[in-house]
DNA sequence: TGTACATCAGTGAACGCGCGTTCACTGATGTAC
DNA sequence: TGTACATCAGTGAACGCGCGTTCACTGATGTAC
Protein backbone atom coordinates (compact mmCIF):
# COMPACT_ATOMS: atom_id res chain seq x y z
CA UNK A 1 0.00 0.00 0.00
CA UNK A 2 1.21 3.19 -0.57
CA UNK A 3 1.19 6.37 1.84
CA UNK A 4 -2.25 7.36 1.68
CA UNK A 5 -2.68 8.52 5.13
CA UNK A 6 -1.31 12.07 5.81
CA UNK A 7 1.70 11.90 8.55
CA UNK A 8 2.85 14.43 11.59
CA UNK A 9 0.81 17.07 10.85
CA UNK A 10 -2.94 17.54 8.70
CA UNK A 11 -2.18 20.40 7.22
CA UNK A 12 0.86 19.09 4.97
CA UNK A 13 0.39 15.86 3.14
CA UNK A 14 3.57 14.48 2.63
CA UNK A 15 3.17 13.02 -0.55
CA UNK A 16 0.22 14.47 -2.83
CA UNK A 17 1.81 13.88 -6.32
CA UNK A 18 2.02 9.73 -5.37
CA UNK A 19 -1.62 10.00 -3.53
CA UNK A 20 -2.83 11.74 -6.86
CA UNK A 21 -1.62 9.80 -9.21
CA UNK A 22 -3.00 6.60 -6.94
CA UNK A 23 -6.30 8.30 -6.38
CA UNK A 24 -7.06 8.97 -10.21
CA UNK A 25 -6.08 5.19 -11.20
CA UNK A 26 -9.02 4.61 -9.06
CA UNK A 27 -11.26 7.12 -10.50
CA UNK A 28 -10.37 5.61 -14.04
CA UNK A 29 -10.48 2.02 -12.78
CA UNK A 30 -14.15 2.43 -11.79
CA UNK A 31 -15.63 4.93 -13.87
CA UNK A 32 -13.34 5.34 -17.03
CA UNK A 33 -11.74 7.94 -18.20
CA UNK A 34 -14.37 10.65 -17.50
CA UNK A 35 -14.46 9.92 -14.07
CA UNK A 36 -11.60 11.49 -13.81
CA UNK A 37 -11.20 15.15 -12.26
CA UNK A 38 -9.24 17.57 -10.11
CA UNK A 39 -12.25 18.20 -7.60
CA UNK A 40 -12.65 14.39 -7.43
CA UNK A 41 -9.35 13.22 -6.88
CA UNK A 42 -8.78 16.08 -4.27
CA UNK A 43 -11.90 14.75 -2.73
CA UNK A 44 -10.56 11.20 -2.62
CA UNK A 45 -7.16 12.36 -1.04
CA UNK A 46 -8.76 14.87 1.27
CA UNK A 47 -7.51 17.87 0.15
CA UNK A 48 -8.88 20.93 -1.58
CA UNK A 49 -8.78 21.37 -5.42
CA UNK A 50 -6.51 24.04 -5.81
CA UNK A 51 -3.52 21.96 -3.50
CA UNK A 52 -3.17 20.20 -6.49
CA UNK A 53 -2.10 23.07 -9.15
CA UNK A 54 1.02 22.37 -6.76
CA UNK A 55 1.81 19.35 -8.71
CA UNK A 56 0.18 19.19 -11.58
CA UNK A 57 -0.07 21.91 -14.13
CA UNK A 58 -3.33 21.01 -15.07
CA UNK A 59 -5.85 17.53 -15.35
CA UNK A 60 -4.56 16.72 -18.70
CA UNK A 61 -1.21 16.65 -16.86
CA UNK A 62 -2.29 14.16 -14.01
CA UNK A 63 -3.71 12.08 -16.60
CA UNK A 64 -0.45 11.87 -18.73
CA UNK A 65 1.13 10.78 -15.62
CA UNK A 66 -1.55 8.01 -14.69
CA UNK A 67 -1.12 6.60 -18.44
CA UNK A 68 2.89 6.65 -18.28
CA UNK A 69 2.88 4.49 -14.85
CA UNK A 70 -0.02 2.23 -16.16
CA UNK A 71 1.76 1.37 -19.48
CA UNK A 72 5.06 0.96 -17.46
CA UNK A 73 2.98 -1.06 -14.59
CA UNK A 74 2.25 -3.16 -17.56
CA UNK A 75 5.80 -4.02 -18.81
CA UNK A 76 6.56 -4.81 -14.95
CA UNK A 77 4.00 -7.56 -14.54
CA UNK A 78 5.25 -9.63 -17.92
CA UNK A 79 8.54 -8.80 -16.30
CA UNK A 80 7.42 -10.81 -13.44
CA UNK A 81 5.52 -13.25 -14.96
CA UNK A 82 8.35 -14.17 -17.32
CA UNK A 83 10.60 -14.51 -14.19
CA UNK A 84 8.47 -17.11 -12.73
CA UNK A 85 8.32 -18.91 -15.65
CA UNK A 86 10.18 -22.90 -14.95
CA UNK A 87 13.36 -23.36 -16.69
CA UNK A 88 13.79 -26.09 -19.09
CA UNK A 89 16.40 -28.39 -20.38
CA UNK A 90 14.89 -27.70 -23.76
CA UNK A 91 16.23 -24.27 -24.52
CA UNK A 92 13.37 -23.27 -27.04
CA UNK A 93 10.99 -24.49 -25.17
CA UNK A 94 11.94 -22.47 -22.39
CA UNK A 95 12.04 -19.33 -24.96
CA UNK A 96 8.74 -19.85 -25.85
CA UNK A 97 7.05 -20.49 -22.56
CA UNK A 98 8.61 -17.23 -21.59
CA UNK A 99 7.22 -15.97 -24.44
CA UNK A 100 3.44 -17.29 -23.75
CA UNK A 101 3.78 -15.92 -20.54
CA UNK A 102 4.28 -12.60 -21.50
CA UNK A 103 1.42 -12.20 -23.94
CA UNK A 104 -0.90 -14.03 -21.18
CA UNK A 105 0.48 -11.09 -18.88
CA UNK A 106 -0.52 -8.36 -21.42
CA UNK A 107 -4.10 -9.98 -21.71
CA UNK A 108 -4.50 -10.85 -18.37
CA UNK A 109 -3.46 -6.77 -17.47
CA UNK A 110 -6.28 -5.98 -20.04
CA UNK A 111 -8.59 -8.18 -18.70
CA UNK A 112 -8.22 -7.06 -14.72
CA UNK A 113 -7.90 -3.09 -15.35
CA UNK A 114 -9.99 -2.97 -18.81
CA UNK A 115 -10.13 0.79 -18.29
CA UNK A 116 -6.59 1.48 -17.60
CA UNK A 117 -5.75 -0.50 -20.52
CA UNK A 118 -8.09 1.22 -22.65
CA UNK A 119 -6.71 4.50 -21.77
CA UNK A 120 -2.89 3.22 -21.40
CA UNK A 121 -2.29 4.02 -25.25
CA UNK A 122 -3.87 7.02 -25.95
CA UNK A 123 -1.79 9.95 -27.77
CA UNK A 124 -1.30 12.98 -25.89
CA UNK A 125 0.51 15.88 -27.64
CA UNK A 126 2.97 14.60 -29.44
CA UNK A 127 4.99 12.03 -28.07
CA UNK A 128 4.86 8.63 -29.27
CA UNK A 129 3.21 6.17 -27.42
CA UNK A 130 6.27 3.52 -27.90
CA UNK A 131 8.28 5.76 -26.39
CA UNK A 132 6.98 5.47 -23.03
CA UNK A 133 5.70 1.74 -23.81
CA UNK A 134 9.65 1.12 -23.37
CA UNK A 135 10.02 -1.38 -21.07
CA UNK A 136 6.51 -3.99 -22.62
CA UNK A 137 8.49 -3.57 -26.34
CA UNK A 138 11.91 -4.26 -25.13
CA UNK A 139 10.71 -7.64 -23.41
CA UNK A 140 9.21 -8.51 -26.38
CA UNK A 141 12.29 -7.77 -28.88
CA UNK A 142 14.57 -9.36 -26.12
CA UNK A 143 12.29 -12.54 -26.51
CA UNK A 144 12.20 -12.52 -30.40
CA UNK A 145 15.78 -12.23 -30.38
CA UNK A 146 16.17 -14.94 -28.72
CA UNK A 147 13.76 -17.15 -31.02
CA UNK A 148 16.38 -15.66 -34.00
CA UNK A 149 19.55 -17.12 -32.22
CA UNK A 150 18.17 -20.32 -31.56
CA UNK A 151 17.43 -20.50 -35.11
CA UNK A 152 13.67 -21.06 -34.32
CA UNK A 153 12.48 -17.57 -36.14
CA UNK A 154 14.00 -16.68 -39.62
CA UNK A 155 16.25 -13.76 -39.88
CA UNK A 156 14.17 -12.23 -42.07
CA UNK A 157 11.49 -11.50 -40.02
CA UNK A 158 13.36 -9.64 -37.19
CA UNK A 159 11.81 -6.57 -38.35
CA UNK A 160 8.41 -7.37 -38.88
CA UNK A 161 8.07 -10.61 -36.02
CA UNK A 162 7.92 -7.79 -33.14
CA UNK A 163 5.05 -5.84 -34.64
CA UNK A 164 3.08 -9.01 -35.84
CA UNK A 165 3.28 -10.10 -32.30
CA UNK A 166 2.54 -7.11 -30.50
CA UNK A 167 -0.39 -6.11 -32.65
CA UNK A 168 -1.89 -9.55 -32.38
CA UNK A 169 -1.63 -9.45 -28.79
CA UNK A 170 -3.11 -6.09 -28.73
CA UNK A 171 -5.67 -7.24 -30.45
CA UNK A 172 -6.52 -9.66 -28.65
CA UNK A 173 -6.52 -7.41 -25.14
CA UNK A 174 -8.42 -4.98 -26.37
CA UNK A 175 -11.22 -6.77 -27.49
CA UNK A 176 -10.68 -8.76 -24.11
CA UNK A 177 -10.89 -5.52 -22.51
CA UNK A 178 -14.10 -4.06 -24.50
CA UNK A 179 -15.79 -7.91 -23.28
CA UNK A 180 -16.36 -7.87 -26.97
CA UNK A 181 -15.67 -11.36 -26.67
CA UNK A 182 -18.14 -13.16 -24.26
CA UNK A 183 -16.82 -14.75 -21.33
CA UNK A 184 -16.98 -18.01 -21.77
CA UNK A 185 -15.32 -17.66 -25.31
CA UNK A 186 -12.63 -16.33 -23.65
CA UNK A 187 -10.23 -19.04 -23.05
CA UNK A 188 -10.16 -20.42 -26.22
CA UNK A 189 -9.86 -17.26 -28.27
CA UNK A 190 -6.85 -16.44 -26.25
CA UNK A 191 -4.96 -19.57 -26.58
CA UNK A 192 -6.01 -19.71 -30.08
CA UNK A 193 -4.90 -16.47 -31.02
CA UNK A 194 -1.23 -17.26 -28.76
CA UNK A 195 -0.77 -20.13 -30.90
CA UNK A 196 -1.86 -18.22 -34.16
CA UNK A 197 1.13 -15.91 -33.39
CA UNK A 198 3.60 -18.78 -32.85
CA UNK A 199 2.24 -20.20 -36.21
CA UNK A 200 3.21 -16.09 -37.76
CA UNK A 201 6.88 -16.40 -36.02
CA UNK A 202 8.11 -19.84 -35.98
CA UNK A 203 10.13 -21.61 -38.99
CA UNK A 204 8.01 -25.02 -39.18
CA UNK B 1 -24.90 13.91 -48.90
CA UNK B 2 -27.71 12.97 -46.62
CA UNK B 3 -30.73 15.52 -45.77
CA UNK B 4 -28.83 18.02 -43.55
CA UNK B 5 -30.94 21.33 -44.41
CA UNK B 6 -34.56 22.03 -43.63
CA UNK B 7 -37.50 21.30 -45.97
CA UNK B 8 -40.76 23.01 -46.38
CA UNK B 9 -40.97 25.57 -43.46
CA UNK B 10 -38.19 26.16 -40.95
CA UNK B 11 -40.23 25.47 -37.63
CA UNK B 12 -40.18 21.71 -38.59
CA UNK B 13 -36.86 20.03 -39.55
CA UNK B 14 -37.97 16.71 -41.41
CA UNK B 15 -35.36 14.52 -40.71
CA UNK B 16 -34.20 15.67 -37.40
CA UNK B 17 -32.96 12.00 -36.27
CA UNK B 18 -31.05 11.29 -39.01
CA UNK B 19 -29.58 14.73 -38.57
CA UNK B 20 -28.95 14.51 -34.97
CA UNK B 21 -26.65 11.03 -35.68
CA UNK B 22 -24.79 12.38 -38.98
CA UNK B 23 -24.03 15.60 -36.48
CA UNK B 24 -23.04 14.09 -33.44
CA UNK B 25 -20.78 11.99 -36.04
CA UNK B 26 -19.06 14.98 -37.00
CA UNK B 27 -18.34 15.85 -33.17
CA UNK B 28 -16.78 12.84 -32.43
CA UNK B 29 -15.02 12.50 -35.15
CA UNK B 30 -12.99 15.99 -35.12
CA UNK B 31 -13.45 15.95 -31.32
CA UNK B 32 -13.21 12.93 -29.72
CA UNK B 33 -15.81 11.34 -27.72
CA UNK B 34 -15.92 14.13 -25.00
CA UNK B 35 -16.89 16.36 -27.83
CA UNK B 36 -20.24 14.47 -28.15
CA UNK B 37 -23.00 16.50 -26.10
CA UNK B 38 -27.24 17.18 -26.78
CA UNK B 39 -26.35 21.02 -26.90
CA UNK B 40 -23.52 20.97 -29.66
CA UNK B 41 -25.53 18.32 -31.65
CA UNK B 42 -28.33 20.44 -31.37
CA UNK B 43 -26.27 23.82 -32.64
CA UNK B 44 -24.79 21.88 -35.47
CA UNK B 45 -27.62 21.26 -36.22
CA UNK B 46 -29.76 24.99 -36.23
CA UNK B 47 -32.74 23.36 -33.57
CA UNK B 48 -32.66 23.73 -29.76
CA UNK B 49 -31.61 21.52 -27.71
CA UNK B 50 -34.55 19.88 -26.24
CA UNK B 51 -36.27 19.21 -29.68
CA UNK B 52 -33.71 16.23 -29.78
CA UNK B 53 -35.58 14.60 -26.62
CA UNK B 54 -38.48 13.98 -29.54
CA UNK B 55 -36.26 11.50 -30.84
CA UNK B 56 -33.84 10.55 -28.28
CA UNK B 57 -34.54 9.53 -24.67
CA UNK B 58 -31.07 10.78 -24.09
CA UNK B 59 -27.52 11.84 -24.55
CA UNK B 60 -25.98 7.89 -24.55
CA UNK B 61 -29.30 6.71 -26.45
CA UNK B 62 -27.94 9.23 -29.31
CA UNK B 63 -24.27 7.73 -28.52
CA UNK B 64 -25.34 4.24 -29.02
CA UNK B 65 -27.06 4.72 -32.09
CA UNK B 66 -24.09 6.49 -33.72
CA UNK B 67 -21.75 3.45 -32.68
CA UNK B 68 -24.18 1.02 -34.32
CA UNK B 69 -24.00 2.96 -37.59
CA UNK B 70 -20.36 3.38 -37.65
CA UNK B 71 -20.48 -0.35 -37.31
CA UNK B 72 -22.27 -0.96 -39.76
CA UNK B 73 -20.34 1.38 -42.01
CA UNK B 74 -16.99 -0.25 -41.47
CA UNK B 75 -19.08 -3.51 -42.61
CA UNK B 76 -20.09 -1.72 -45.37
CA UNK B 77 -16.40 -0.53 -46.74
CA UNK B 78 -14.99 -4.11 -46.08
CA UNK B 79 -18.34 -5.64 -48.92
CA UNK B 80 -17.32 -2.15 -51.24
CA UNK B 81 -13.61 -3.62 -51.20
CA UNK B 82 -14.38 -6.81 -51.57
CA UNK B 83 -16.31 -5.96 -54.65
CA UNK B 84 -13.47 -3.87 -56.40
CA UNK B 85 -11.18 -6.68 -56.02
CA UNK B 86 -10.43 -8.58 -59.61
CA UNK B 87 -11.18 -11.89 -60.19
CA UNK B 88 -8.31 -14.06 -60.72
CA UNK B 89 -8.37 -18.01 -62.08
CA UNK B 90 -6.74 -18.83 -59.25
CA UNK B 91 -9.13 -19.81 -56.85
CA UNK B 92 -6.65 -19.32 -54.27
CA UNK B 93 -5.37 -16.29 -54.96
CA UNK B 94 -8.37 -14.75 -55.54
CA UNK B 95 -10.09 -15.61 -52.02
CA UNK B 96 -6.63 -14.38 -50.75
CA UNK B 97 -6.75 -10.84 -52.38
CA UNK B 98 -10.59 -11.00 -51.02
CA UNK B 99 -9.12 -11.60 -47.50
CA UNK B 100 -6.58 -8.73 -47.44
CA UNK B 101 -9.04 -6.53 -49.29
CA UNK B 102 -11.03 -7.08 -45.70
CA UNK B 103 -7.84 -6.15 -43.69
CA UNK B 104 -7.18 -3.48 -45.44
CA UNK B 105 -10.34 -2.19 -45.82
CA UNK B 106 -10.73 -2.39 -41.31
CA UNK B 107 -7.46 -0.88 -40.80
CA UNK B 108 -8.20 1.85 -43.66
CA UNK B 109 -11.20 2.96 -41.88
CA UNK B 110 -9.41 3.11 -38.51
CA UNK B 111 -6.56 5.25 -39.83
CA UNK B 112 -9.17 7.53 -41.41
CA UNK B 113 -11.68 7.31 -38.97
CA UNK B 114 -9.47 7.19 -35.75
CA UNK B 115 -12.00 8.49 -33.31
CA UNK B 116 -15.25 6.64 -34.51
CA UNK B 117 -12.82 3.34 -34.61
CA UNK B 118 -11.82 4.14 -31.04
CA UNK B 119 -15.84 4.18 -30.17
CA UNK B 120 -16.99 1.99 -32.21
CA UNK B 121 -16.61 -1.43 -29.78
CA UNK B 122 -17.36 0.21 -26.45
CA UNK B 123 -19.46 -1.21 -24.54
CA UNK B 124 -23.29 0.14 -23.43
CA UNK B 125 -25.14 -1.52 -21.05
CA UNK B 126 -24.74 -5.41 -21.49
CA UNK B 127 -25.07 -5.72 -25.45
CA UNK B 128 -22.21 -7.84 -26.86
CA UNK B 129 -20.85 -5.68 -29.55
CA UNK B 130 -20.47 -8.34 -31.98
CA UNK B 131 -24.27 -8.68 -32.07
CA UNK B 132 -23.62 -5.09 -33.68
CA UNK B 133 -20.72 -5.78 -35.40
CA UNK B 134 -22.04 -8.24 -37.27
CA UNK B 135 -21.74 -7.81 -41.06
CA UNK B 136 -18.10 -7.30 -40.96
CA UNK B 137 -17.66 -10.41 -38.74
CA UNK B 138 -19.54 -12.50 -41.22
CA UNK B 139 -17.75 -11.33 -43.86
CA UNK B 140 -14.68 -12.21 -42.21
CA UNK B 141 -16.16 -16.21 -41.42
CA UNK B 142 -17.58 -16.33 -45.12
CA UNK B 143 -14.20 -15.55 -46.59
CA UNK B 144 -12.16 -18.13 -44.03
CA UNK B 145 -14.98 -21.04 -44.74
CA UNK B 146 -13.83 -20.18 -48.38
CA UNK B 147 -10.28 -21.09 -47.27
CA UNK B 148 -11.50 -24.36 -46.22
CA UNK B 149 -13.51 -25.29 -48.91
CA UNK B 150 -10.35 -24.59 -51.17
CA UNK B 151 -8.41 -26.37 -48.65
CA UNK B 152 -6.31 -23.67 -48.00
CA UNK B 153 -6.83 -24.04 -44.13
CA UNK B 154 -7.18 -26.99 -42.15
CA UNK B 155 -10.98 -27.71 -41.01
CA UNK B 156 -9.28 -27.99 -37.54
CA UNK B 157 -9.10 -24.16 -37.64
CA UNK B 158 -12.35 -23.61 -38.25
CA UNK B 159 -13.59 -22.22 -34.97
CA UNK B 160 -9.88 -20.67 -33.88
CA UNK B 161 -9.34 -18.81 -37.54
CA UNK B 162 -11.56 -16.06 -37.59
CA UNK B 163 -10.45 -15.07 -33.76
CA UNK B 164 -7.13 -15.06 -34.81
CA UNK B 165 -7.91 -13.06 -38.00
CA UNK B 166 -9.94 -10.84 -36.39
CA UNK B 167 -7.82 -9.67 -33.11
CA UNK B 168 -5.01 -9.49 -35.15
CA UNK B 169 -6.36 -7.04 -37.93
CA UNK B 170 -8.05 -5.64 -35.14
CA UNK B 171 -4.90 -4.83 -33.21
CA UNK B 172 -3.10 -3.30 -36.28
CA UNK B 173 -6.18 -1.47 -36.83
CA UNK B 174 -6.25 -0.14 -32.83
CA UNK B 175 -2.34 0.94 -33.20
CA UNK B 176 -2.68 2.58 -36.18
CA UNK B 177 -5.56 4.93 -34.87
CA UNK B 178 -4.09 5.44 -32.02
CA UNK B 179 -1.21 7.19 -33.86
CA UNK B 180 1.11 4.49 -31.54
CA UNK B 181 2.96 3.40 -34.67
CA UNK B 182 5.00 6.07 -36.37
CA UNK B 183 3.34 7.19 -39.98
CA UNK B 184 6.89 6.03 -41.73
CA UNK B 185 6.52 2.77 -40.44
CA UNK B 186 2.96 2.07 -41.02
CA UNK B 187 3.05 0.58 -44.65
CA UNK B 188 5.82 -1.71 -43.76
CA UNK B 189 3.64 -2.76 -40.31
CA UNK B 190 0.43 -2.96 -41.85
CA UNK B 191 1.70 -5.62 -44.63
CA UNK B 192 3.99 -7.86 -41.88
CA UNK B 193 0.97 -8.40 -39.78
CA UNK B 194 -1.34 -9.04 -42.77
CA UNK B 195 1.47 -11.76 -43.66
CA UNK B 196 1.70 -12.77 -40.51
CA UNK B 197 -2.10 -13.75 -40.19
CA UNK B 198 -1.61 -15.54 -43.80
CA UNK B 199 0.90 -17.40 -42.19
CA UNK B 200 -1.25 -18.50 -38.96
CA UNK B 201 -3.96 -19.53 -41.19
CA UNK B 202 -2.68 -21.12 -43.99
CA UNK B 203 -1.56 -24.79 -44.54
CA UNK B 204 2.27 -24.64 -45.98
C1' DT C 1 -63.10 22.71 -51.42
C1' DG C 2 -63.03 24.78 -46.76
C1' DT C 3 -62.88 24.63 -41.86
C1' DA C 4 -62.20 22.61 -37.02
C1' DC C 5 -59.29 20.11 -34.56
C1' DA C 6 -56.00 16.58 -32.91
C1' DT C 7 -51.27 15.62 -33.20
C1' DC C 8 -46.79 16.37 -32.23
C1' DA C 9 -42.16 18.45 -33.54
C1' DG C 10 -40.21 22.31 -32.24
C1' DT C 11 -39.23 26.68 -28.81
C1' DG C 12 -37.50 29.44 -24.85
C1' DA C 13 -36.69 29.83 -20.26
C1' DA C 14 -35.15 27.75 -16.37
C1' DC C 15 -33.41 23.99 -13.13
C1' DG C 16 -29.40 22.43 -10.53
C1' DC C 17 -25.02 20.74 -11.04
C1' DG C 18 -20.16 19.90 -11.18
C1' DC C 19 -16.46 21.25 -13.54
C1' DG C 20 -11.24 23.38 -14.06
C1' DT C 21 -8.90 27.08 -12.61
C1' DT C 22 -7.51 31.71 -10.13
C1' DC C 23 -6.57 34.30 -6.18
C1' DA C 24 -5.19 36.20 -1.87
C1' DC C 25 -4.47 33.97 2.22
C1' DT C 26 -2.46 31.00 6.18
C1' DG C 27 -0.12 27.59 8.55
C1' DA C 28 3.84 24.39 9.00
C1' DT C 29 8.56 23.45 8.02
C1' DG C 30 13.34 23.91 8.09
C1' DT C 31 17.42 26.88 7.75
C1' DA C 32 20.60 30.85 9.20
C1' DC C 33 22.41 33.05 12.89
C1' DT D 1 19.70 25.74 22.05
C1' DG D 2 16.51 29.42 20.71
C1' DT D 3 14.57 32.75 17.66
C1' DA D 4 13.59 35.25 13.08
C1' DC D 5 12.41 34.46 8.72
C1' DA D 6 12.04 32.59 3.98
C1' DT D 7 9.76 29.00 1.68
C1' DC D 8 6.05 26.84 -0.05
C1' DA D 9 2.22 23.29 0.46
C1' DG D 10 -2.10 23.76 1.70
C1' DT D 11 -6.99 26.52 2.32
C1' DG D 12 -11.47 28.79 1.23
C1' DA D 13 -14.00 31.56 -1.56
C1' DA D 14 -15.10 32.77 -5.92
C1' DC D 15 -14.93 33.00 -11.20
C1' DG D 16 -17.38 31.75 -15.39
C1' DC D 17 -18.82 28.06 -17.94
C1' DG D 18 -21.31 24.50 -20.30
C1' DC D 19 -23.66 20.67 -19.37
C1' DG D 20 -28.18 17.28 -19.58
C1' DT D 21 -32.70 17.58 -18.73
C1' DT D 22 -37.65 19.49 -17.52
C1' DC D 23 -41.49 22.23 -18.43
C1' DA D 24 -45.28 24.79 -20.20
C1' DC D 25 -45.78 26.68 -24.52
C1' DT D 26 -46.54 27.44 -29.73
C1' DG D 27 -46.65 26.76 -34.44
C1' DA D 28 -47.18 23.69 -38.49
C1' DT D 29 -49.15 19.62 -40.36
C1' DG D 30 -52.56 16.60 -41.98
C1' DT D 31 -57.01 14.35 -41.25
C1' DA D 32 -62.25 14.18 -40.56
C1' DC D 33 -66.28 16.07 -41.93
Amino acid sequence: MLTLQRKGSDYHHGDLKTAAIVAGRGLIESGGLSALGIRRVAEKIGVTAPALYRHFLSLEELLVEITAQVRQELGELMQERIRRVRKHRDKKKYELDKFRAMGDAYIDYADQHPRLFEIAFIQHQDKSTREFGELAWQLLNESIEKFIELGMTPKSKRDSAPLVAWSTVHGVATLVANRAVSASEIQFFRSAVMDGVQDALLKR
